[in-house]
DNA sequence: GCGTATCGCGTTTTT
DNA sequence: CGCGATACGC
């Protein structure tokens, strides 16, 4: 197996403070053989501790493109090797770092073939199994039965849970989804016709990269063989998150040595709803007899005051497992509780605050508005909008999910993968004249022929809409002929595209046209066009609207996308009845989820803490409603936050727009970047004196040739060293 | 009668 | 923004 077709990421950065760990949790996390598992709270560094190992298991020689990191998303990924090389030199860089989606694919793509698929898949996003399950609906004739039909992302939800958590769709219905039994077989059959159209059209969807990865590893000892000897060192974040397939893809890949470490907080788990299981972690040490158990429970970002309260919010949960908190951070501000009038209220209530706070001197960037539902945060938009604070919101809509850039991107699939069915689907739809019944009759014929482009010239075209077939066909004849660079292929897209676009969104297609400009810019950088299709529908970039101004921005964004962030200062809008916990979560489980989600939103906060929430809320029916606190702010104990009252704050003058004073100080530096120089082994002659990043000040004791050495520390006593890996400074 | 164009309304959370 | 109900055109 080559070592070089997984790519590693590139870092570079000065040093790192790590926070102490005692004897035995040292002796765990650094251990180079054998399973660790480390169950940490929140904000008690869990990141770092893996970021530790890594560089601990390349001091001593462990080769660093022998070490697979899987993290939940890329950017959680790089930060961490980002952070690793503030420890160690550049060799860091090649350590294997990836989601499993994106690990998966990779090794999909190359050993794919082995179990009868080609290399020719197409990933799909949730969108596009939902566009999926909405065609099957309206073919399978269960269109119509839509009232207590579940919505198609509930669908989804059910079809790919009863995949990652192997039960079956049936007992699934029975047992959570009582009310939908009466359309048990509906669902049934929905969900096999969904397996059997994405096989069939060469797609695969987040499940089917994971549930073909773990088949590669059971199937083919090969493969199993040649990938756990590859990475001899396997790491998990958040392994709360993970749901069965993944789990058994880490004891799978880690076989021939068992050597996994994963660290993880069952009071996180917020992703149930997608098939996590944090009984994973529960279940770590059954799986890993042998296995060190470290806790970490000392936290190194919140203050006493919002850890009380957090502790307690948790402490309210039915089922735990018991982690005791503490913190030195010293803090004297309790975390505050305010009811406003209305959603109005509540958004110029946090302006206010943001304004204060700014006066006190807290960064904008260092300050986070969350809450439970992508909408809830509309009507602060408007107000920060108003105001002039520029924000980023996250968790909303990814550039790729609108239908103008999936418009595009359907063009591009089409070249790489012929028989993507719902692709065809998409360009035919855009034909004048053209409507559901006719792009379908359209896609069935020509892509179940050899070649589907030939085929879509044969076509018999309607009087109606002949000549946009005409244009269609020439585009693909363009397209076909050019070179293959995805730039020049997307300008030729466009020649097509521009004038479909300016017709399909006449309203409001300038605003659009933004986000394509931000597609060509992120094409340029790709020189394949595979790799940059598999990319989009993997990691799809975040909308940046009002693109790069390199101001400060603070955030909003969705609890579940705040996870594993941290800021001075929080705020948690929508605290309503209804609101929050959703108002679907029954009791029981999802109850707790919610619960979680809640403590996930407190326990972001470093100093600042705040909730509040509307007292009046607009139902369906364009009615106001008086509503009271969430439940779970209700349940926690009084003394733990202060109240503010409504009256209290009016008297502050409004703020005029706040222009960051820093933005002009900071833009202009050049990103710090230090050049480390490589030791040779000659300048370490025994006895000399030496710096290491985390062990501190050592003597060199004995050279082993070519670039092995050891050193004795005063803390940490002997330690054998590997040259190309050590960040060592001589003294 | 079939299929396409249009208007209005309610949104869980996502790798 | 996408879905469902309704209205028009072939």
């Amino acid at each position: 197996m080559k070592n070089d077709f997984l790519p590693g990421h590139g870092f570079d950065a000065p040093g790192v403070d790590l926070n102490g760990l005692n004897e035995s949790q040292y002796e765990a996390v650094t251990a180079i053989d054998g399973p660790v598992l480390v169950i940490a709270g929140a904000g008690s560094g869990k990141t770092r501790t893996l970021v530790h190992r890594v560089a601990h298991l390349m001091d001593q020689g462990v080769a660093p493109e022998s070490i697979l990191l899987l993290t939940f998303t890329r950017k959680a990924s790089q930060e961490m090797l980002w952070r690793a090389g503030q420890l160690l030199n550049e060799s860091c860089s090649r350590v294997v770092g990836g989601t499993f989606h994106g690990i998966a694919n990779l090794l999909l793509r190359r050993y794919g073939s082995q179990l009868g698929y080609g290399s020719t898949f197409t990933i799909i996003d949730r969108a596009d199994a939902e566009g999926i399950i909405n065609l099957l609906k309206s073919s399978l004739g269960l269109a119509g039965k839509s009232k207590q039909f579940p919505s198609k992302r509930a669908l989804i939800n059910m079809i790919s849970g009863s995949v990652n958590k192997s039960i079956e769709l049936e007992d699934l219905v029975d047992e959570q989804f009582a009310h939908l039994s009466d359309f048990t077989d509906d669902i049934v059959k929905l969900r096999d016709h969904y397996q059997n159209f994405k096989y069939d059209h060469g797609l695969m969807d987040y499940d089917d990269l994971l549930v073909n990865w773990k088949r590669l590893l059971e199937e083919s000892v090969e493969v199993r063989e040649a990938i756990s000897r590859r990475f001899s060192h396997i790491m998990v974040d958040e392994y709360q998150d993970t749901n069965l397939i993944q789990a058994d893809i880490v004891r799978l890949a880690a076989y021939t040595h068992d050597n996994v470490m994963v660290v993880g907080d069952d009071s996180q788990s917020i992703y149930a709803f997608r098939g996590a299981d944090f009984y994973n972690i529960m279940r770590f040490p059954k799986v890993f007899p042998n296995c060190r158990i470290v806790k970490l429970e000392e936290n190194y970002r919140s203050s006493q005051p919002i850890l009380s309260l957090t502790n307690d919010i948790i402490r309210n949960a039915t089922e735990k497992y018991t982690k005791t908190l503490f913190t030195r951070i010293e803090g004297d501000i309790k975390p505050r509780v305010y009811g406003a009038r209305d959603e109005r209220e509540e958004a110029s209530f946090v302006v206010r605050q943001i304004n204060k706070l700014r006066t006190e001197g807290v960064e904008l960037e260092e300050i986070a508005v969350l809450f439970r539902s992508g909408f809830h945060s509309y009507k602060l938009e408007l107000e920060l909008n108003t105001m002039g604070i520029d924000f980023e919101k996250r968790g909303g809509l990814k550039l790729t999910e609108s239908a103008h850039m999936k418009d595009v991107l359907a063009f591009l699939r089409l070249l790489v993968n012929t028989q993507d069915n719902l692709s065809w689907n998409r360009i035919l739809l855009q034909l004048d004249k053209v409507g559901p019944k006719t792009a379908q009759k359209i896609t069935n014929t020509i892509a179940a022929s050899d070649d589907p482009f030939e085929a879509l010239a044969a076509y018999p075209g309607g009087k109606t809409w002949k000549g946009g077939l005409e244009r269609l066909n020439t585009l693909f004849v363009d397209l076909r002929g050019s070179e293959q660079k995805p730039s020049a292929l997307f300008e030729i897209v466009m020649g097509y595209y521009q004038p479909v676009f300016e017709s399909l969104y006449a309203d409001d297609y300038p605003k659009r046209q933004k986000d394509l400009e931000q597609l060509k810019a992120i094409m340029a950088g790709y020189d394949d066009l595979q790799t940059f299709i598999d990319d989009t529908a993997l990691d799809p970039p975040e909308n940046d609207t009002q693109a790069d101004t390199g101001g400060e921005k603070m955030i909003l964004s969705t609890i579940h996308s705040s996870k594993g962030l941290e800021f001075d200062a929080v705020f948690v809008i929508g605290m309503a009845e209804g609101r929050f916990p959703h108002a679907s979560a029954g009791m029981g489980e999802q109850w707790e989820e919610e619960r979680r989600l809640l403590y996930v939103a407190a326990t972001r906060a470093r100093k600042h803490l705040y909730f509040s929430y509307p007292r009046e809320l607009m139902t369906p029916d364009r009615q106001f409603r008086r509503v009271g606190m969430s439940p779970f702010l209700a349940e926690i104990t009084p003394g733990l936050y202060e109240r503010v009252e409504p009256g209290a704050s009016t008297f502050m003058r409004r703020e005029p727009p706040y222009k960051s004073p820093s933005t002009a100080e900071f833009s202009g530096l050049p990103k710090a970047k230090k050049k480390e120089k490589k030791l040779s082994m000659d300048e370490l002659p025994a006895g000399t004196k030496v710096q290491h990043p985390f062990f501190g000040i050592g003597v060199v004791k004995k050279t082993t040739p070519p670039r092995s050495l050891d050193v004795k520390f005063d803390r940490h006593g002997v330690k054998t060293l590997h040259l190309d890996y050590a960040k060592l400074t001589l003294l």
